[in-house]
DNA sequence: ATGTAAATGAAAACGATTATTGTTTTTGAA
DNA sequence: TTCAAAAACAATAATCGTTTTCATTTACAT
């Protein structure tokens, strides 16, 4: 969160430019490509650190999945999941199956608008991210896994 | 969704009965590193084939992120996504600010259950996939990214 | 027992991302 | 202004998780 000294050079402005134009939250690819047609020699690496660069200082904003490695559950009942950052474990967010319902009502009556407008929904992801019990009770246990 | 051909092998049952014992959602490179105690010569893609075949059958469930991709957003308010399986595009789901405002409120509640049961929450995510109004509407336009 | 389809293991290929290298700008203090 | 330090650049190689390929083995209905 410090003051920064980032400088908005021409590739920046380009790159901010196009991703503007490209709507739509685009893959990194995708704003390559737009980009490559004004700045035929930029390259893929000077992307990814501009849009890095361009997210940090508040300019965008940075969709990423909190986990990208596939994972397999042997529970096949509806729950929610909660992801934690300190130990990179994913648990079962703790709440009674009364509660989850509850949340299911309410995003299922969601979906309804968003059908409303046009649109066909199969389903929906919810997912929780912080400290699991575990790291938020006892001292950090030196998770292997976060990243972030 | 055809009747099963498959196999429930040796390797099979050993995969299932080690994601049990692992328990919270293990990642693929776990289990393998388990299933290989006991049955050294396994190799990573079986591990692979194997748990996606136990999936589809059923038996366990994958959690995949819906898009590994890294996207980059000009839109810095508070709004839920949606993610197209047609043609792979990421629109925001079409929502007004009260509808938006409604859920996380809904959502902030079940937070502070989940905190009641000491994790700590610092933050959720919610996106919706299928259609969107663009395929649902008119005929299927042959998206380029849709792979599921 | 035999034939066929499915499953396996090893290795290579893959796509997205990150790190490394050497070079070119840019900045701002002397 | 000029010049060293910092930042950004382009190109390339390296990494990570996952998928594919292919030759071999296994399961099982006939």
């Amino acid at each position: 969160m410090e003051k920064s000294q980032m400088r908005l050079t021409y590739q920046r402005k380009i790159i901010l430019e196009e991703l503007k134009n490209l709507g739509n939250h685009p893959t990194v690819d995708e704003v390559y490509l737009a980009v490559k047609k004004r700045l035929p020699r930029i390259s893929m690496s000077t992307v990814y650190r501009s849009l890095e660069v361009l997210s940090k200082n508040g300019f965008i904003k940075k969709l990423e999945p909190i986990d990208t490695q596939k994972r397999f559950d042997d529970n096949v009942g509806v729950h929610y999941h909660f992801y934690c950052l300190n130990c990179g474990k994913i648990k079962d967010a703790p709440l009674h199956e009364s509660e989850s319902k509850e949340i299911e009502e309410a995003i299922k009556s969601i979906e309804k608008v968003i059908e409303k407008r046009g649109y066909k929904v199969n389903g929906y992801t919810l997912e929780f991210w912080g400290k699991c019990d575990h790291c938020e009770g006892g001292e950090s246990y030196g998770g292997e896994k976060s990243k972030k």
